[in-house]
DNA sequence: TCAGAGCGGGGAAACGCTTTCCAGAATCTG
DNA sequence: CAGATTCTGGAAAGCGTTTCCCCGCTCTGA
């Protein structure tokens, strides 16, 4: 504890100083810090005391302190909309790890798809003095972010951002994994196919969708209106537009769905109803998160890698943040998307015998799924 | 920008500081401090002018330097064992929620069951001179963190911790809960039922099959060791433990998980060896994650809400970080857990035709799951 | 032998804020 | 109206770092 002549009562508690270092070490406190930073000026004799001394006083450099004087409080703010969806908690951990190999602190919140959350977490972000901001919620909350945008401030968006020198952008190439899983029903025979989209005003949900048209024209296949219903991601959202396709006059026979949660919500709709997947119908997802797999039956679904996502992140990040950084003059990063075949997906009821599809839809789910 | 004057190269950017407010009030830095933290003696029509020239400048204060001064830092650490866990990010979110309500900031980790992991994520908080920490890892880690019990540091533990003046711990009630649960299972008919703890290193896994056993013994019903397979809380460690259930030479007709995830695993096994739940084995499982109610059937299983542990949590440690707390003086917070009957629970197969059993399973769900 | 270069280390300023101390003004009391 | 009391705002002292500047030492070459 550093002062033995006064314990002031109104601070919490004397935490060990520079200044206790330099005490024990009989060195200035300039030099304990040089030692700690590690340059190279100090004599090596001289820093071994100081780093010896450092160990026995239990010395930890104050980060507020350091961040008051440099500027720089290595610290990333992380944005997602949505902790509870469990493709954000496998991002945030991802992104976390990485930024912590760095040296930098994660400052995690969620928006809740709540502008006025947003506001008070983008201002507790600037209070904290983070040194950039990825703002992972897929292609919402861009206008939101003016305050960061106008203190040029190095921020990362998903899917598209204001054109400005500070500003990075993740490009995912949606098209890519959602023209696989077209092709991948088209191929087992699927023509009715259905998509529920994610809410409309997330412009990643759009390009989702748009992707998804895109294909099925590519391959000459009609996608009507009716069998394009509106999700919100969630897993109650995708029993809801599921049910609203069970009460179609015909059911499709495959889904495509806009991301995992509301596959999900689509098996729990079909279940309820007494249909089977992938026998009645097949269902496909997006994101690909951990639980996908062990879904009943397992779900197909297109990957889009949070590793990838996390990486070019913090990446982009650092080169908003860091002078002199090799990538400092990137503004797109590219994140690609492909299909993971497992057994929510089969021949269209009818085409074939059961055993036949479920011998072929497991021999595929063999091939394809391995990475 | 603060100075017009110099605008040094080698940090970030020149934010607004109290100082460019004071300018432009015509007024001390002093004044503007008082007027920020709402000290009464200012002057009315001074604080309006204050605030004028707040909103116009874009103040925001400098968290870091109030923290190097106050020598509170209004940021609480929150270990938790496994963000990708579903649990946690309910939990994580609720903590967050409450404790931005109060002020402060959270920084979370997770120790993915690594004690160095853990070692450099207590480092980090401290250096980061957070108020407090919740070790909500639910039994393991107490040793790692003596760091900061020798600091005298606000902690939060569950179920167990050191018994020190600085140290608060949420003691959970798994008895009551599981009592419900094999209660319920008896009630039905079962007289084999199997648990599928969690990894046994954790105190909470133990708590919680020691509760089994004890509840099986209050109804007289034997618990034999085979039908008590250790899992790992993961989907993987569910699978892995139900397939050796499934490998006995007779199947138990019910089978208790230590947590959701377990009880998922356990259902994606029971669907790769043909079982139905609940007409051929009933599981249940135990957290109530937001997921527990969705999967296929959904699942009965023992709530122990985050909301009750995150406020909690965050009571404590108000508890200890701040002077004059009306329960400073309180060590142990209670946390209940209680059954919610869903649909994967049932007459054990063969008691009952299938129709009935499902009728009365349906009737019953619906009877106790309402909250 | 001594001037100048080189280098390691110490003193002190600065970062943005809070808090304390003190002086001056305003109000009240006898 | 003098003296006491209250109130307000300004100045200054930290908080724990980093960094700049300068001092004193040693070494080299003339």
């Amino acid at each position: 504890m550093s002062d033995s002549k006064s314990q002031p009562q109104n601070r919490r508690r004397a935490a060990v100083s520079i200044r206790d270092v330099a005490r024990r070490a009989r060195v200035s406190i300039a030099t304990v810090s040089r030692t700690v930073n590690r340059i190279s000026s100090v004599d090596p004799e001289l820093a071994k005391r100081v780093w010896k001394a450092i160990d026995e006083v239990g010395y930890l450099p104050n980060t507020q302190a350091r961040a008051l004087v440099s500027g720089r409080s290595h610290m990333l703010g992380l944005i997602v909309s949505e902790i509870t969806n469990p493709f954000f908690p496998e991002l945030v951990q991802e992104f976390e790890n990485l930024a912590v190999a760095e040296g930098y602190e994660v400052l995690v919140g969620s928006t809740n798809y709540s502008p006025a959350r947003t506001e008070t977490l983008i201002r507790r972000m600037l209070q904290r003095n983070v040194d950039g901001v990825a703002v992972m919620t897929f292609g919402i909350e861009e206008d939101l972010v003016q305050k960061l945008v106008e203190r040029e401030f190095p921020l990362v968006f998903v899917d598209a951002g204001p054109r400005l020198p500070n500003i990075r952008v993740l490009k995912v190439d949606y098209g890519e994994g959602i023209r696989q899983a077209v092709q991948h029903l088209a191929a087992l025979g699927h023509r009715a196919i259905a998509f529920i989209s994610g809410p409309l005003l997330l412009r990643s949900a759009v390009a989702r969708r748009d992707a998804f048209v895109k294909s099925m024209a590519e391959l000459g296949i009609a996608a009507p209106a009716k069998h394009i219903v509106e999700g919100d991601h969630t897993m109650e959202g995708g029993i809801a537009a599921m049910e609203r396709l069970t009460a179609l006059a015909e059911l499709p026979t495959a889904v495509l769905c806009s991301n995992d949660m509301t596959a999900i919500g689509a098996l729990h709709a079909l279940y309820k109803t007494t249909h089977t997947v992938p026998q009645d119908i097949s269902v496909v997802g997006f994101d690909d998160i951990h639980l996908a797999q062990f879904m009943l039956p397992p779900l197909t679904t297109v990957q889009m890698s949070c590793k990838d996502l996390a990486t070019a992140a913090v990446e982009a990040l650092r080169a908003g943040i860091e002078r002199d950084h090799p990538k400092a003059a990137q503004t797109e990063w590219p994140i690609s998307t492909r299909l993971v075949v497992r057994q929510s997906t089969a021949f269209p009821r009818g085409s074939l015998p059961a055993q036949v599809v479920n011998a072929a839809a497991a021999k595929a789910a063999g091939k394809q799924s391995r990475k």
